[in-house]
DNA sequence: GGCTCTACTGTGACCGTGCACAGCCGTACA
DNA sequence: TGTACGGCTGTGCACGGTCACAGTAGAGCC
């Protein structure tokens, strides 16, 4: 429309079906209680007048954005370097389109910007969060449930639980299973890189390895990194020094697995010859290294799926729950 | 506040500083034409009873949302694999996030999607677009651009030029500098490997380096690939066939740099030994790769604020320019 | 015929802002 | 003293919907 035209209102939809305002609206938002000629007038109407509800206008009076936002508070380096989260903003946004829901991206990296995303949620901006937050205790989780927000977490959110829903895979049992599998190909010093210690990846992938291993578990055998293709390569660096005899290694994450693939290629011990590795997640990388990565798939298009919808739960007044998916191993070339 | 009270409105700021709606919404927009005991008065008031604009209601009146909307308009296994995508989205929403303005992310993979955000956009529900397309005459920029839709692509959005504002780095003098520096090295026989031909960075940087070359320009010594990591391996293995005794490789994007690379080393050629490698972008993946990967660096940071800022003033009624920002050489090991 | 009940329709109030307009007051100037 | 004017303030209306409520019409029953 180049021409200055408004925007078409109920009221022109209204005139041209040749019912009242209350009928178009209640059209609009179910049909219910409406003949059925008077229906289909009206969805006739709205196609010849071009008509598309204001979304303004419609909050102002429901006190509801029909939003919800995606909430990101790592520090940024973990958003460039980490697919993780592409992939599951691109499932979330999918899952939400077909709602007709629009996605808000904001991003929690400064004290000041989690004020300000704080009081902007808290104003009822947006209907619910989803969080992408892993260290125990963030002090924007406590912001959010402190003014009653909806908020479904990625991951079970250390230091809230119960007290908000989240959607988390399998950690402890995905370790159980890859420790496993380690044990099977017959290795016997299994070495693990974990994820930072205060989020649920770091903390409960180390149990689930700590727990199949029982007896045989030791210390020198564990590093710690922080998600990091760098971290991966230093934990390695650091194990390799401390136990040269190991032959398998668990790393928690896709991305660490890269960095210890390279540091075992410069100590010059091959994959799977010298030393088997194992990843966590299935993310693009995986199959992309040399060798391709096995690893623990992490189903993260469920994932997404189940947080939209878990959400909208609790929007509409339902308790917040936790929702567990299984991970499944994928057996490529590096072990 | 878990008691249910009700959001605090222009009214209760107004009774509590003892002045007029009128007078608030003065002080929330500018300020001017307020006396400067009222203005404080305003202001004590606004902090003492927590308030917080009413988007909607503002939205409503003055027919602005006061949001601008990401579009992703590549298919979905891009966004996945292209950390371009990420740090832009990463730019863009810190740029935005200073200015109190929401970001909304919306993906136009299917034909539905796209006439969805389309209805969505027209519609008003933003004021204005960043997209993110490089084929030449993707339908939806026609879309946008038939409901007078204010839009600032990034790159040079082909078969458009003129009707949309637009912010791109330089690729074609990236290209000459990129090939220059590998005839600066010694090569005689440099290959290039493009992005697909409908894109700018396909067909700029392919003319960057084909100018660079005259005479010496040999079309056996071209290949394309699609910007995916699988299709730079496969790129250079069927020039590797074709031209065996090419020494250096000019490769439009890092991640199918990354791809070449590991199919010169499938083939046994040392890099940058017998075939230096430059690429084109310096995302994550250049600094990770073996050898690290001499690049030419966008600014990313930069094209992220200057699209908000040339977004903005389309917005405000400016005529769509379009902004070509300079790129960098990155010299690390792999040329 | 009067009553109730169901299925549907129209009307007016209201959501929380911005904005045009009118009004007020004090000062400067004729 | 009257008048014009600039700085500041309050009020009514509009934005485009939803919702509660009242109202209508027909069917079924006594």
């Amino acid at each position: 429309m180049s021409t200055a035209n408004k925007r078409p209102t109920i009221r022109d939809v209204a005139a041209a079906a040749g019912v009242s305002r209350g009928t178009v609206s209640r059209v609009l938002n179910g049909g219910k209680w409406v003949s059925p000629e008077a229906h289909h007038a009206v969805e006739r109407a709205i196609v010849e007048v071009g008509y598309v509800a204001n979304q303004h206008a419609r909050s102002l009076v429901t006190s509801r954005s029909n939003s919800i936002a995606f909430l990101l508070t790592e520090p940024q380096h973990l958003l460039f370097e980490d697919p993780n989260f592409s992939v599951l903003l691109r499932g979330v946004a999918e899952e939400l389109s077909g709602r007709e829901m629009p996605l808000l991206l904001m991003v929690a990296g400064t004290a000041a910007e989690r004020r300000q995303i704080t009081r902007y949620v808290a104003a009822g901006h947006v209907d619910g969060v989803l969080l992408i937050s892993s260290h125990r205790g963030n002090p924007i989780v406590a912001d959010l449930i402190d003014h009653d927000v909806p908020v479904v977490a990625c991951g079970v959110p250390l230091g809230f639980e119960g007290r908000v829903g989240y959607v988390a895979a399998d950690d402890r049992s995905g370790a159980v299973t890859m420790t496993r599998h380690l044990l099977d190909r017959g290795r016997t010093r299994i070495a693990t890189i974990t994820g930072p210690l205060d989020t649920p990846g770091g903390t409960l992938r180390l149990e689930g390895y700590r727990q199949t291993l029982g007896e045989r578990f030791d210390e020198s055998l564990v590093a710690t990194g922080d998600y990091t293709r760098e971290s991966g390569r230093l934990a390695m660096t650091e194990l390799l020094e401390r136990r040269p005899d190991l032959d398998a290694v668990f790393v928690a994450s896709d991305l660490m697995a890269a960095g210890a693939l390279a540091a075992l290629q410069a100590a010059g011990r091959s994959v799977p010859g010298d030393v088997a590795v194992g990843g966590f997640d299935d993310s693009g990388v995986a199959a992309a290294m040399h060798p391709a990565l096995t690893t623990m798939r992490q189903p993260f298009a469920r994932i997404s799926s189940e947080m939209v919808r878990l959400l909208h739960e609790v929007i509409n007044g339902e308790e917040p729950a936790g929702i567990t998916l299984p991970t499944s191993l994928v057996e490529r070339d590096s072990t």
